[in-house]
DNA sequence: CCATAGTGTTGATCAAATTGCAACACGCCG
DNA sequence: CGGCGTGTTGCAATTTGATCAACACTATGG
């Protein structure tokens, strides 16, 4: 888009802090692109770029003007994807972050749903812890997040919070399967499967690991759930998964309920940056998660 | 701006409903502009004007394309405003909507003590009845806007609501101003000005009127507070005004509140279009006037 | 029913802004 | 020092954009 293109320069620029790795990558000259945005300065009337040996760093000017820019692009994407509502087809793109508990799961499941619908509707997954996925929502790299328990800050508004139990996972075989839901003191018999540190629920266990002061036997730790998983699968093992992040296909796999005395429900929350309005395709693909997780789940709060 | 031309233009055009009129008010000619137009819709994909004989008007896909544009450069005045304030000095524009009510006492005094602090910073006052006041926000004519008893609109999203009681105009010797409060139907004793048909409170004093069922003797019926006012002054007319209407220096005209249970209050809002970033100057000036109003008036609500 | 005045559009011409190329100035590092 | 990285500038080629005049069309009034 002509009128977009001297911003989106500046947003590259900023990306990768050097005007002629930009300037190869948007296919013009490194002298365009540093007229560009000394055009731009001067009918700013302050510069955006502090000029360094190393290349172009943003000042806080530029960190505003950024901002701005991305919001921009934003909009200009939300405008192209009601265009195309309006003339009978939805298309666009939708980025969404989420925590790895829904990588495998539910994240697929619900963009093959909606593919279905709208093929012409593409999908970028990025899997990232709750804080990154936050800051991806807060940078405009994702349009919206689905994470456990996010940490609280101003500019991500919550579209949709569930209250959901952690779960026990262990093969169909396992003794502690024939139970609906399970203590957690009851799990510490059995060796562990233990989720790393950057993964979200590894802290509410380990509170109530703490609590519970009991010995653990962690057979296994691992940052990635399909580690976990397969663990879990095999062995007489027990590993440990918010409810909404079990596989409705599993396999031998089965996921009992942790009792809410031991471990109290968790937030499960669906969010974007506030203030910032979603393309029609976008906004649509968090109406049918929602009311998908709204029926499969209701709000699992009891407390 | 540079990049912004183009979308003035087309907001110019949308605006006029002609390229020759928009031409000329932009010193360009009506090829020129025809053929940005032009470039405009086939980088699109889809025209957004309907030419007619008549002239130029939007389509549905023009529709949702100025909106966009609207907000587009709404949003940079906003960081023109960021950055101002970065620099130290705070500049820039506000459009206020306001109800006639607050034309001559409240809206003059509080752009005084902002422009106090901030001269740099200029104002619109668009004065327009509740309907219209916003709808000048949705059509971003105005920033905010503040208004008694606002229609439902999703748009339109509240800021400050403060509830507050109407009050009798009527001359300091007037026998009812020795009362603080008196009853509506103490004030049908004596010869009304009342307040016009296009004024918000008139439909709230035509309500409880009827339910009193008394009679009404009208001298004079206007549009124009000022006018009300005049009458309210000078005979032994009673006229009605929202308490935050009240001008603070009066003459020899005092105000005394309606009893509650005559008159409900009524919703005094200060409001802005749900889901827009104000300029640094608009929020700022939505912060003062809202703490001017909250520790002048409270919240008047009672029942 | 034609003349008129309004609309937007188009082709050719020309000026102005943008771009590319090559050279430059500066800082860094071995 | 010499090589390599950065951003920047002068000048020429190119592209973009604006102008002017003529055109096609429609509504309106005599």
């Amino acid at each position: 888009m002509r009128h977009l293109k001297t911003l989106q320069c500046i947003a590259d620029v900023a990306a990768s802090g050097s005007i002629r790795q930009s300037a190869a990558r948007l296919g013009i000259t490194p002298s365009a692109l540093t007229r560009k945005i000394q055009d731009f300065e001067s009918e700013l009337g302050t510069p955006i770029f502090e000029r360094m040996p190393q290349g172009m760093r943003l000042n806080a000017a530029g960190e505003l003007v950024l901002r701005h820019i991305h919001a921009q692009l934003a909009d200009f994407e939300r405008l192209r994807s009601q265009l195309a509502d309006l003339s009978g087809v939805r298309r666009g793109h939708v980025t969404i972050a989420a925590s790895q508990a829904f990588a495998h799961g539910l994240i697929p499941q619900e963009i093959a749903t909606y593919r279905a619908q709208h093929p012409l509707v593409s999908f970028s997954v990025l899997v990232r812890d709750h804080i990154h996925a936050v800051s991806a929502v807060a940078g405009f790299e994702a349009d919206v997040a689905l994470v456990i328990a996010p940490p609280p800050a101003p500019e991500f508004q919550p579209l949709l919070i569930l209250h959901q139990p952690l779960c026990a996972l262990m093969s169909k075989d396992h003794p502690l399967a024939a139970a609906a839901t399970i203590r957690l003191r009851e799990c510490l018999q059995y060796p562990i499967a233990m989720p790393g540190p950057t993964l979200a629920i590894r802290h509410l266990l380990q509170a109530a690991l703490v609590r519970l002061g009991l010995p653990v036997h962690t057979v296994v730790e691992s940052d990635s759930f399909e580690v976990l998983r397969s663990y879990a699968s095999g062995e007489n093992i027990i590993s440990f998964q918010i409810r909404a992040g079990v596989p409705q296909v599993s396999g031998n796999l089965v996921a009992r309920e942790i009792d809410q005395r031991d471990l109290p429900p968790t937030q499960l929350v669906l969010g974007q940056l506030r203030g910032r309005s979603l393309s029609v395709a976008a906004s649509k693909f968090v109406d049918q998660i929602s009311s998908s997780l709204h029926s499969r789940y209701g709000d699992g709060r009891t407390g």
